[in-house]
DNA sequence: ATGAAAGCGCTAACAC
DNA sequence: GTGTTAGCGCTTTCAT
């Protein structure tokens, strides 16, 4: 088995350098050699070496994926939209973890930019400081930024804070006034980050509609666990409780469910939750919820990444020329999806 | 920035060869040398490329993982673990995703085998067929594998019957006898996967007790919406309406409060719930839960692997005995957690 | 302790 | 169209 390519060669009776056109479609064959080249790798089971190629190349036919998260829904769907995407054209995915408050986090980062062996990258919901977004862009590789806060690469984003405003305005139009929002910890509030401009919706939402008096915020973990407790916390004194709740993040609104069962009180009349796909969590437990599709984005993100790097080969060529080296920016679209069972505060508990 | 070993050579003014060895370790070099090279490399900014090295000495400092699933709890904690430990040791980490069902699967199992970019691979939760396994078997590289089916490679593996057993056991010890169990479909349930021992653990404990007439199985698929069903469907008649509930995995369980909440009717006395790390979700629910920690299964996993690789290199060694093949199997020890809230039949409404 | 040289397996100019 | 040759950047004998 195996074998490398002058095994093939020898077998086909060719030179090194013809086997390897007839192999990678590259240059000039004729299709009679092609199918002798064909059936001796076959014959001897060849497969290419992709280290050797890439050495010889300069391509690794590999994409570098920065993620913050890998136990949440939405950050693995999107992972699977571009695993997905990548290996149906031949690249392959290797996976890099950065959570947001790690404390070897330089390190990770550091790693990840010096590693060589990817042609493109793409980032998942990574929120970076102003050094990090710098170190990324100086990095020669095109980048992908998938809902974090990266500007000057190609971007997928949601309008956060259009859809934080759209779900504080959807429950006000219902009536209510005492909504509450969980949202994430201090440190992802800065202005510039998915939480933060969230929040400003709904703030805005809020003081557009005369009820900054109301406007109750409440930090949480994004996780169910992390819902839950906000939850127990938001909904266990009656005389203050929120009558509907704009949660941040689909766990969160999943914990909110449960911690209201357990508190043995109704759930809040309306939950709006973020993210999450077509078949969509939320959606099935009457709530609403904004559909966006994440394995979609991650497929979306391969497609401009790779666009970007056969641009730049383009470029390279003798022929072409400048490299149009524009970012796209894709405002990515959201639905927001209306399935409540309970909708007038008259009906809350 | 940047520059090839040759540069770093010529500014220590030393033989690539010796520059070699003062960067890796390897080979005697003297302490005032290797302190010239290793500045040299400071100052351009010299990074190693990895490519090179892996065609020079046949290893890629990279593993293959290869999973069912990416959007699910258990395996994204995995996943987790292992990428943290990878990282810690050096190594690159290139995602495969498997899904059970999927009509390419032949075709992502062969690119992902013949992919001659890893040292070793990971599999988690494949269960995969006699074909397959022996393909994967075939591959010189070592594997371990996660709570799959797959057997003769290094395996991490919870005892899936006994869990089955004792979760049906401490429920008939706290008087119930309607005692349900949410599984996977009719394919994961052949007797070698992880719902078919668990579904047997649970008819041999209800056999045992007397039960066999009050066994009821409903298969479910494993996600929140799919529990969410399935409960949907096992609570609606209350005349057999179960008053315990046995589910095969954490998603399932929280859709099984979900549904009950949004039935209206008191959850089932009991539910267990496969799965999840320390801060157990269902744990927080106050639902009796067996935690099996997966980010250090995920993490365990690696140093099994990368032993095996070092013993190998070991082995090549002109000096040692013989490989000492073994295959090690690690059966993972689980813990019943018992936080329920309602725990007698009685209660049940 | 260090250097010279060969070679990992492939691709890409350049000749023919 | 096909073969020859020269690397890609590193590691590693083998001399010295």
């Amino acid at each position: 088995m195996s074998g490398a390519i002058s095994d093939v060669a020898a077998l086909a009776g060719v030179s090194k350098a013809t086997a390897s056109r007839a192999l990678t479609g590259r240059g000039y064959v004729s299709a009679e050699t092609r199918e002798r080249v064909v059936q001796a790798a076959a014959t001897i089971g060849y497969v290419a070496s992709p280290i050797a190629a890439s050495l010889s190349t300069g391509r690794t036919l590999a994409i570098g994926v920065l993620t913050s998260f890998l136990n949440r829904w939405y950050f693995g769907e999107v992972l699977e939209g571009a695993e997905g995407a990548l290996r149906a054209r031949g690249y392959d995915l290797t996976l890099h973890h950065l959570p947001p408050d790690s404390p070897e986090r330089d390190r990770i980062f550091d790693s990840y930019l010096t590693n060589k062996r990817f042609d493109g990258m793409i980032s998942i919901g990574i929120e970076a400081s102003q050094d990090e977004i710098a170190r990324l862009l100086a990095n020669p590789r095109p980048l992908v930024s998938i809902g974090g806060n990266i500007r000057g690469a190609h971007s997928i984003n949601i309008d956060d804070q259009a859809l934080g405003r759209e779900a504080t305005e959807h429950l006000i139009t219902l009536g209510h006034t005492r909504i509450a929002h969980i949202t994430g910890h201090d440190a992802e509030l800065q202005t510039d980050t998915v939480h933060g401009r969230r929040l400003a919706g709904y703030l805005a939402a809020m003081e557009d509609a005369g009820l900054t008096s109301a406007v109750h915020v409440l930090p949480a973990v994004h996780s169910l666990p992390g819902g839950y407790e906000a939850a127990a916390q938001l909904l266990r004194d009656a005389r203050i409780r929120p009558t509907a709740v704009f949660a941040s993040t689909d766990e969160v609104a999943i914990g909110i469910i449960i911690a209201a069962r357990r508190l043995g009180i109704t759930v809040p009349a309306e939950l709006s939750v973020i993210g999450i796909d077509g078949h969509s969590y939320a959606e099935m437990f009457a709530l609403t919820t904004f559909e966006q599709e994440p394995r979609a984005q991650g497929r979306h993100a391969v497609e401009i990444l790779l666009q970007d790097l056969e641009d730049e080969r383009r470029a390279q060529a003798p022929d072409s020329g400048e490299p149009g080296s524009t970012v796209s920016e894709v405002r990515w679209p959201t639905r927001l999806v209306i399935r409540q069972t309970t909708t007038r505060p008259e009906s809350a508990e």
